[in-house]
DNA sequence: GTCTATAGTAAGATAGAC
DNA sequence: GTCTATCTTACTATAGAC
């Protein structure tokens, strides 16, 4: 258990009494990041405007002058932090997406997909920071087209390609592949997403969730595959 | 061009320079009336928190005093303005929704239809109510769960109804209409409605908006519809 | 880089005259 | 019911010591 030093200006002596120095460029990466995870806490409660950043100092531990050496504005602390978990979330995706082409049963690999997505994207934590992105999007319209692209890259991207390859093998009938691609989404995850934008409570279990993906899926595969 | 004496303490008079007293009750629903404006513009403008009481009563003309005896706070205040507000927004979809199960042609009229409501959703002004709705739900899931209602029983439900009667006519295969009315809305408004809330710029011209509603409800009717 | 202390401002809400 | 004037509080941001 190393003693870690949080700005104390008293030296910390290791067992030998000798004064441990925290590296500097440390210390200060681990005030950053504790600083982000405060200020994401606060902007999640609170939304942008009732966040204060005296409570994102008190939250974090460090004073409200560094908060302001590090990050300028409160502006500009919000779009750091949201701007920059962004990625993150979404990251989480990705790895769902792989070898759709190439899977033996179309359906089953559907279903299989839409639910690991909507079991991530319908995380409470992950709503959270979905509402406060779209309730500040009049102030902060880059966080909008931002996420709005990371969705559509991360995710749809491979799908269309997916099915492109489909089509051009004659598996799938799919003449506009990135429609196509939405019109899943809208009628899989998009079913419980909804319900859960405007209904925070709203829970679905697995089994549940499985059987309005596994509809969807049927609903899209009963248009756009061939008889192959 | 009749005087409108806007509160006053001067009498008014009429050509014949006797005064005019204006009905107490009419000008108490006036300032209302103009203090529920104002206070939609300016909370649609900046969110709940953002929004400031003083900035209302200038865009009202009205004191402050006389908004606080109205309606007592600011939350009171915004509930009573947003929650209003919704279902007379919610009412402008019900006529569209009338004579679906007698209707000759159920592809063209389900064009029409979705065409007609994301006409409607995507409205600026409805999609800025929606993201301050979505926006504020932490602080007001009532607000929340009105929405997500009033949308389920003045528009889901009625199509609801419809595709029961059709799935008992033979004319549709439904088992679960309530999913299937979630579906084919995800795949149809859910599409653009989803662009636009994330990217408030973005712009569906007609022709775009009905290719795409035709295309999802070819996508329903691929798998909900009987050979009958 | 980090802290304490504070400047300067604007917010929500109310008192009291009319 | 309505207004003007004001109370109280909390906010963002900064100055200056270390």
């Amino acid at each position: 258990m190393a003693a870690e030093p949080a700005g104390s200006s008293k030296d910390v002596l290791d067992a030998d009494g000798i004064p441990v120095l925290p590296d500097p460029a440390d210390a200060a990466s681990r005030k950053r990041r504790a600083i982000i995870d405060a200020a994401l806490a606060e902007f999640l409660a609170e939304g942008y405007s009732a966040a204060s950043m005296e409570a994102i100092t008190s939250r974090s531990g460090v004073s409200k002058a560094t908060v302001y050496k590090h990050f300028g504005s409160k502006e500009r602390l919000f779009l750091a932090v949201v701007g920059g978990v962004l990625p993150t979330t979404y990251a989480e995706l990705e790895p769902v997406n792989s070898g759709l082409a190439g899977a033996p049963d179309l359906r089953t690999a559907l279903v299989r997909l839409t639910t690991a997505w909507a079991r991530i994207l319908l995380r409470p934590d992950i709503m959270s920071l979905r509402r406060l992105v779209i309730g500040e999007i009049d102030r902060f319209p880059q966080l909008g087209r931002l996420w709005y692209r990371l969705g559509r890259d991360m995710n749809d991207g491979p799908l269309v390609a997916a099915f492109t390859e489909l089509h051009a093998r004659g598996v799938l009938d799919v003449p506009d592949p990135d429609l196509a691609v939405r019109q899943l989404v809208g009628a899989t995850v998009g079913v419980p997403q909804l319900a859960c934008t405007f209904s925070p409570e709203a829970a679905f279990d697995d089994a549940e969730l499985e059987r309005v993906m596994a509809s969807g899926v049927d609903l899209f595969l009963a248009r756009y595959a061939t008889g192959a």
